[in-house]
DNA sequence: TATTGTTATACTCTATAACTATA
DNA sequence: TATAGTTATAGAGTATAACAATA
């Protein structure tokens, strides 16, 4: 059975992935910038992002969207804190835990940061719908991996 | 004259833009994850992957490139020559200037780095010639930006 | 005097290990 | 004893400011 050669779907996926790479390439310093617009870096705003009003979410589970340790964990939500945006809780059903919600501060600040980053740039909403039904469709597929 | 309601393409738009957002900060880390692999930091990584064999960069290159100061650009740069995989050079033009090139070590690296990045995901070598042409051409469309 | 890059130093962010409180 | 979180501390990475060399 004779080796096989790369096909052409190969290829083309190669090509197409290695311009998402250089996009994504590209744009990591744009994270930071947007934070820092918010007076947060780029953990802390990772952390603000992993939390909500309605539904609090114990510690552990900041350390966990973030890639952090536990107690890197702590120092974000203590920044979090220290400016308002979010507060810690004991529930009474199990006092070692401690569960984090977003205070109104904290969601507006979350509101706002989420339509900025929706506001697509020029080069996107120029495209036609049938290229932007593509995207939404194949970055639907990529996210849960 | 009537206040114009957001019309449907700039909501594609946005639903497009927000899942590929959603994608960036879902892999975010991998980033990292790659250069720790290759047993650099993600910034060290971003001085090498900036860097060529043939055209020596000045100092202040790497800075710009890495979207930091230049006293950072020294201490990333010195963590690469340490391994061998940058070379620097005064051009006799103007002493003032070092330039930095890969070696043969630090292109084998870049090499392998960027054969790892190419490989594509499954999930997008199952997309169709279609949909691979599609992102091939927007993502060529956003990155000069 | 202006420019390029480095050195000395301090600050920010992150992790490791020891500790407290609760189960 | 095991688990959740915090505190004390050290380490990595980044920036600011002063400096040396060259133009």
């Amino acid at each position: 059975m004779p080796r096989r050669v790369e096909g052409l779907h190969e290829a083309l996926a190669a090509d197409a992935w290695g311009r998402i790479w250089e996009f994504f390439l590209a744009n990591r310093h744009r994270y930071a910038s947007l934070a820092a617009a918010h007076g947060l870096n780029p953990g802390v705003m990772a952390a603000l992002l992993s939390l909500d009003a309605d539904e609090p979410k114990p510690m552990r589970w900041v350390a966990e969207a973030c890639h952090c340790d536990a107690s890197n964990a702590t120092w974000l939500v203590d920044r979090l804190e220290e400016r308002g945006l979010v507060e810690r809780r004991t529930p009474p059903e199990d006092r070692r835990i401690k569960t984090v919600a977003l205070t109104p501060a904290g969601s507006a600040l979350v509101g706002a940061i989420r339509a900025e980053v929706l506001q697509p740039p020029d080069a996107i909403v120029a495209l036609s719908d049938d290229e932007l039904d593509v995207l939404r469709t194949v970055f639907a597929k990529l996210a849960p991996e």
